[in-house]
DNA sequence: GACAGGCACGAACGATCGTGCTATTTATTG
DNA sequence: CAATAAATAGCACGATCGTTCGTGCCTGTC
């Protein structure tokens, strides 16, 4: 029993830098047994179909998700450090896929394809807008966002901007989208900042 | 001649859309053939490869934002009010595409698949980025900005919540997306104003 | 009324798609 | 070591992919 799961552990690593990079669609059964070194039947065992091929590495991504990003995140101490926890944990998870993160892309491949795996992605990313909301709302309590935050609002533009940085650091290989991501951010974080004590 | 350049703006006209929605790697000739209600080898001849169809999508695209984002844009009074320009043209831009806006779709879509299609996006949204930039020195020039103004960096933080919008409006079906857009324009505004006069 | 060119069509191509079946090999267990 | 179960491979299927080719229909010119 345990031979099964190591195989599909690795076709799922695979299969999740495929995606990333080509988008969760266009991941073909062929394509992925070829670089699993498999026979397409083989691999398709593993599943019963493509659509749940797709979901499954969905989860999986998610649990990579969980473990990179958010829980390490809610370890560190609450208010602006645990954001920019967030921050950089997200650029890790999305570097450590070939494409970049994958939610990201699955969103574009999937915006308009109703089924089962839009349905999971949906919920997957409503979970992490929660978990900003979440996390913005603890700087909050915190002391370190104003009282009359809009913890949505802040996901929102928190979120475009991994999204821009994910566009520019993807698409076009600007030398200096790390150091403008960096700016947008603590710009962002001024915005938002209770204006206690110093201040620059 | 004019028989085949109508068909040929038909066919465009219905693959943006279907472009828009599934992604430009995923039009199909055959399904296009369908929705254009002709023969598959009559639309291909249209075109020579797959690859030319993409590209020609793609330059199809390009003018109608430049004639519905840009150049309306250019002729409104420079500064903030040129930029809040390009926001509600972006906007009805994207919206005017049942996918949302063809541009971000193919970013995702090309970002990882070399050859000449993912070139030609390439320098489009060059074009585009530069553009941002042009109006943002505009609006420093105008006064709008402060004078120590980053323009590269504004370019960034507005695409960003474009972005931002485009996956909230197309994926996730969000009543307050536009409200959200709208605050989180302002404030972006806000960051790069210059404080002279009035300021609420 | 013969002729030309532009335009669209149907049929067919090799390749590949996702997905079943049936063996055969490989692991696990008594 | 034999027996049993799990995991993988081989093969074939109908459908569809992008692309090519030959043919016929229009429309206008001499």
């Amino acid at each position: 029993m345990t031979k099964g799961v190591d195989t599909k552990l690795n076709i799922l690593e695979i299969g999740l830098d495929v995606a990333s990079r080509l988008g969760l669609e266009a991941v073909t059964i062929g394509d992925l047994a070829k670089a699993a070194k498999m026979s397409k039947s083989g691999l398709f065992a593993h599943f019963q179909s493509k659509e749940n091929l797709q979901i499954e590495l969905l989860k999986y991504a998610g649990e990579m998700f969980s473990r990179i990003v958010v829980l390490p995140a809610l370890k560190t101490e609450a208010g602006i450090p645990r954001i920019k926890a967030v921050l950089d944990n997200w650029i890790r998870f999305s570097g450590a896929l070939t494409g970049g993160c994958i939610f990201v892309t699955a969103s574009s491949d999937f915006k308009n394809r109703p089924g089962k795996v839009r349905d999971f992605l949906l919920k997957q990313q409503g979970g992490w807008i929660e978990s900003l909301r979440r996390i913005a709302q603890s700087a909050v309590k915190e002391g370190d966002f104003r009282s009359d935050t809009d913890c949505d609002q802040f996901a929102f533009e928190f979120y475009s901007l991994l999204l821009g940085f994910h566009l520019y650091s993807t698409l076009l290989d600007n030398a200096d989208t790390q150091l403008r991501q960096q700016a947008a951010f603590e710009s962002l974080i001024n915005t938002y900042r209770q204006e206690s004590g110093t201040q620059s």
